[in-house]
Formats: structure tokens, sequence, C-alpha cells
DNA sequence: ACAAAAGTGTTCAGCCTACACCCATGG
DNA sequence: CCATGGGTGTAGGCTGAACACTTTTGT
């Protein structure tokens, strides 16, 4: 058994040794990827990373001694630095090619890194995919020591990307639209306190249609999850909406 | 890349082998196990294997050179012996404990197999788990050549079960329940042709409550997905059900 | 003919839908 | 006081639930 705090690891190991041996604290053949969402003018939007030119997942891998789930919520929290977000298991990604060795061997002789025919990031790699929804205001992307650049990503607009990796943002912005019809979990994309008009928005932005503005109130009301505030006083031309919160995080803080 | 069919492996590959070297031809912390559904006298069962007095899901590894989805129908296929059953993934397993290890230095010792601390099978691993909804009387179980039996068990009552294993069967059956109200694919687990009673008490025993038989048949036929066929002549008091069979599967024949 | 079991119809309630109306605020 | 935009009410239609009724067949 070898625990090995990740801070501690990625400060102090160079890159070199990540590369050589990484295997010896990491399952070898699988890895994690996170589609991260966000929204924020009535777009939605993916943090992706930087490398080379081409656009990635923010993603790692599991260690000898932690839980999957574990691995998922640490990763989570190194790439936006906050705990207890919204964290939701999406698919498997198992096909026999899924390696990065071809795309990969470019990139690192530009970075006069040695290649190794035997590494262990050559390996096949199964890739299990979680979507996260945040609040992009309230996170602050960190990036790695490998990725040049961090940035958000309209849905509609995405660049050039590693491997599969656009596939695996299909698959997510298209489970989010199922999700959704059935979980109340899209309030995780909008600040603490936000207005119906918003959460209407928000609504009609995931699933590409316009909903009924009365029936979508009365809909997602009658969840009880949601608590009124005080109106809020505001310089809006009309009248202006009442803000909610979520009854949830006041008994049980999320962050 | 090492291509070896499986049968041919399991044939000629000695148990010591297949405990000593198998990482050199699977991913090493990987599994698939396979819960198999069937359905008979009014109970759900599930297919097990017997490894030393307790029991265990039917599953396997994944080649280095085939992709997740092809191990699990060939997983599914070793032990059915058919093609294009039902499959459908569940979830993953991925406890950072998760290894038979322990378990498996008692009985491994009783079979005279010498006892490697460092063999791969002591690894610790990552389980994908799939499910898969099977007429019993159209399957002929195959045991592998460590199982000592294999037999079908009643999820109301399961034998004592090897790691895990018991968790994984209540969450397929658990998520049968959610799936149905959704999807059609119980006729899965009756034969080609079948009558709505059959079909309906089959629905009953997988929600475990009451379904009024009225609406339960109109919504079924409300879908499109059966072809009524002649009605049956037969032996019973009242008056005869119609059969029904699925549509697609006379154009595209799963079997 | 009657009982038993399958198939169909009827009624009622509740929910979804669309739209109209009311309310608050700024100019 | 009117335009703007949020909040609420209401009439019509659809779907699901409960149960009654009809049909078929063995005894």
């Amino acid at each position: 058994m070898c625990r090995i705090d990740t801070n501690v690891y990625f400060c102090v190991m160079d890159l070199f040794k990540i590369y050589s041996e990484g295997d010896k604290f990491f399952l070898p053949n699988l890895s994690i990827d996170l589609v991260i969402i966000g929204y924020r003018q009535r777009d939605l939007k993916c943090l992706l990373l930087k490398i080379d030119n081409k656009w990635l997942l923010p993603g790692g891998y599991i260690k000898i001694d932690e839980s999957v789930k574990h691995a998922a919520k640490r990763i989570l929290k190194e790439r936006t630095g906050l705990d207890n977000q919204h964290l939701k298991f999406m698919s498997v990604f198992g096909d026999k090619d899924r390696q990065f060795k071809e795309e990969f061997v470019a990139y690192l002789k530009k970075k006069h890194l040695e290649w190794q025919e035997d590494s262990w990031v050559n390996n096949r790699f199964v890739t299990l995919t979680y979507y996260s929804l945040v609040e992009i205001d309230a996170i602050k992307p960190v990036i790695g020591n490998l990725d040049e650049q961090s940035s958000w990503f309209s849905f509609d607009n995405l660049p050039p990307m590693w491997m599969d990796h656009s596939s695996i943002l299909t698959a997510a912005r298209n489970r989010l639209k199922e999700d959704i019809q059935q979980e109340h979990l899209t309030y995780n994309l909008l600040p603490d306190k936000f207005t119906m008009p918003e959460l209407h928005q928000l609504h009609q932005t995931i699933l590409g249609e316009k909903l009924d503005r009365s029936r979508f109130q009365k809909k997602m009301l009658s969840s009880g999850i949601f608590e009124r505030l005080p109106k809020l006083q505001k310089e809006s031309p009309g009248r202006n909406p009442y803000q909610y919160c979520i009854k949830s995080k006041k008994t049980n803080p999320q962050r």
C-alpha cells in the first residue's frame, strides 16, 4: 500500500516520474474524466484544458488505495477547488483502441520528454465518466502541471479535442437533457439565490425548446424544494421576481 | 497485442497459468460481473455459480484488445450459450478494498494451488456490472473450469455469496424495478410467444405490487410493440388468452 | 348453464396545456 | 398611467385509476 497525498505528489514528483512510474500509484488501465458543466448568459458551458492546441476533459486516475467514487470527488476538487459539488456518474467508455499513444508521441517529443514505448500512459484506458453541474462564478479552475490553459466552452462551439473526448461531451449533453426531466438538479448551475425566470430560462436552454412559463413555475414550486425569499428590490423595468433558495442547503449546507 | 481466442484459452491454459499470468491477457484491475435474470413460476431468479460453498456472479475479465462492451457480450455468451441476449449496463463497483484476496486464500489452498502473494487475482478490482434478462428455458448454463455448479436462485432466497456480490444483486433487483417503468424490456424474460396475463403477472412480480389488469393491458398494447397472434386453443378452465409476439423480432430476429 | 378467466368499456379524478388575467414597478 | 415583465387563475383535453360489463370456454 502506498499512501501518497495528492498535493504532495503533484508538487514533488516530476513529470518524468509521473509518466514512468504512475502505475505504481494508480490503477493502470482506468481513468476518470469529468464533464464539468456551467451556465452563463443563456449558454451551457463546459470546462476544458488545453494541451498542445487540442483540448481535453479534466480527468485523472484512481489511486491504488482509493475508491472510484473518492477518486472522482478528489479530481473534481482538484479542478474546481471546492468540496461537495454535484457529481453524477455517466457512463463507461471502453473501446479497445482507446489510448493516447499516437496523439501523445508528437507532444511529448516537443516537450523534450523521452518517449517511452512501455510507459503506462500508452496503455489502453477504460474511462469512467462523470458529469458535474457547477456555478461558474463560484469555482476557480485549477490547471495541472501539464495543462497550458483552462477555459469554458459553449457546448455549441467546441474546439478540437483529444481522442474521444468530443463524444464524451456529446453524451453528457444528451444525458443532462434526460436527467432534468426526472430530477431536480439544475439549481446546481445557479448561485445560491436565484429567480424563477432564471431557472426557467436555464431549463429552456438545456432542453432547447420553449417551456410554458406558468406551468414551469407551478411544477417547480410544487416540488417543495424551493424556499421563497423576500422579493428582489432592483433595477428591472417591470415587476421584479422573487428570489428562491434550496431548502436542503440551509439545513444541510453544501458549501 | 496478444490475440487469444477465449475458447482455446480456457481449454489449453491450466488454472495455474490463468492465475499467475492472467494479467498478460486481461486488463489487470477491471472485471465484469453479470446479473443474469430469469423468470419462472412467478419468481424472479438469477444465475449463480458455486465455488467452495459460496456463490458468485458469472463474470470475467476484459481482454487487452477487446472493448468493454464486447467483453460483456462475450462473457454472457460463454455463460448462456446464446448471442444477442438482452444486456444492459448497470453500475460500477469500485470500493478500495474490493478484492478476493482474503476469501480466496483458503480456497486455493484447499485446491492444492500454490498461493501467490503477488498474483494478479489478488489485485483490487473495479467491476463493471451488467444485467441481462433471459428466457430461462432457452439458455443452457455453462460452468467454467473453476465453478463447481451453476444454479438459478430466487431473489428472495439468495445463498451466501463471495465478496460484495450480494449488494450487486440487490442493486440489479432495484434497478430492474425502475427500468421497467420507462422501458419495455421484460418480454426478454418470456418465450417468443406469450400472453398478456403472463406479462401482467411478470410485472407484478418485479414491482411487488398489484397492477390493474385492464389498465396494464391497454398500456402495453398502446405501445405498439406487440403483435397479436391467433388465440391459444387449450386446456384452461375459462376463456383462453391471445398470444403475442414482439414485432421487431420478426423483422429483425434477435436469436 | 354456470363458473372462471380474458378482454373491453365507462366513469371519475387529477394532471398537463394554453392562455388570460392580475400585480408590481419604472419611466 | 402605461408599458413591461413576473405571478396566478381557469377552462379544455388527455391520461390514469377503479371497477363494471362482456366474451369465451371447460365442466
